[in-house]
DNA sequence: CCCACAGTTGACGTTAACGTAAACTAGAAG
DNA sequence: CTTCTAGTTTACGTTAACGTCAACTGTGGG
């Protein structure tokens, strides 16, 4: 059933986030939850849009840039103009995370193989103490 | 020849970057370079460094992270407990990393997929109301 | 000598993304 | 009724990673 509902404590404690953190989003203006009084009441697709801001966050990118981006899962657009600028935004901001994507997988497989090189050196630095005897011996 | 030198700026135009963020980083620990009088004179081992710090930036890593890593290729530690300890500390970081590398790629391909749908759906809609006149029409 | 230019230190300013604390309210439990 | 537990708003504090600015030094050129 996707018309469940959350209390901000549910969300926190589900994406191991502080409630703080939470209205904070919604002062940027990343979330609006309804009210019951002065409570919150958080929807199915607050939970998706915290979720995209995590994974944006995880990223590295801003909360703005996230908030550009879950703009773009619901267009209240109708008119055509703003549909086709949305559609650019979204090609643009994919061509962004493409690039993204490689610089960070070349980034992490020149570290990881750097980690394994420095591995290296130190256990032949290890063995060559192992057969010669240090001076203190 | 692997002995050249770099002046301040030369090093923060070749990675388009400040003189004050090299500084910086200088100030943080994270670079030692000679001096010449009261000016900073940095080697091919320097330019590394910072190299390495970059792209620690790019992957997210905090310069405290980054310190760690450039303390992993120069082990000063010639005895043989401190070698073992650096080992384990080169496999931890490198499990992080490959970790990280892991999510990252899963959450960039996620949300690649989610905007190549909310692409569709704003095709989709542009050629409803093509086919169906608006009502201001 | 004077100037421009590159370099230096030191101090304060800035931004993002929250943390922390205070002071309050509303509802349930004993 | 009192107490506890979530929730709320408002406001100030914090950290990382620099930016900005001021005041100074050293050096080569004309």
């Amino acid at each position: 059933m996707p018309n469940r509902r959350y209390s901000i404590s549910d969300l926190a404690s589900d994406f191991d986030i502080t409630t703080r953190t939470i209205r904070f989003y919604e002062e940027k203006g990343l979330l609006n939850p309804e009210r019951k009084g002065q409570t919150r009441i958080y929807s199915a697709a607050d939970r998706i849009k915290l979720k995209l801001i995590l994974r944006g966050k995880r990223l590295g990118l801003s909360l703005e840039d996230s908030k550009d981006i879950i703009e773009m899962y619901h267009p209240e657009h109708d008119n055509s103009p703003q549909l086709i600028k949305l559609i650019d935004k979204i090609r643009e901001r994919r061509r962004l995370i493409k690039e993204q994507l490689r610089q960070q997988l070349q980034d992490l497989n020149d570290m990881i193989s750097e980690l394994d090189q420095a591995e290296e050196r130190c256990v032949e630095a290890l063995n060559d103490m192992q057969k010669k005897p240090s001076k203190t011996a």
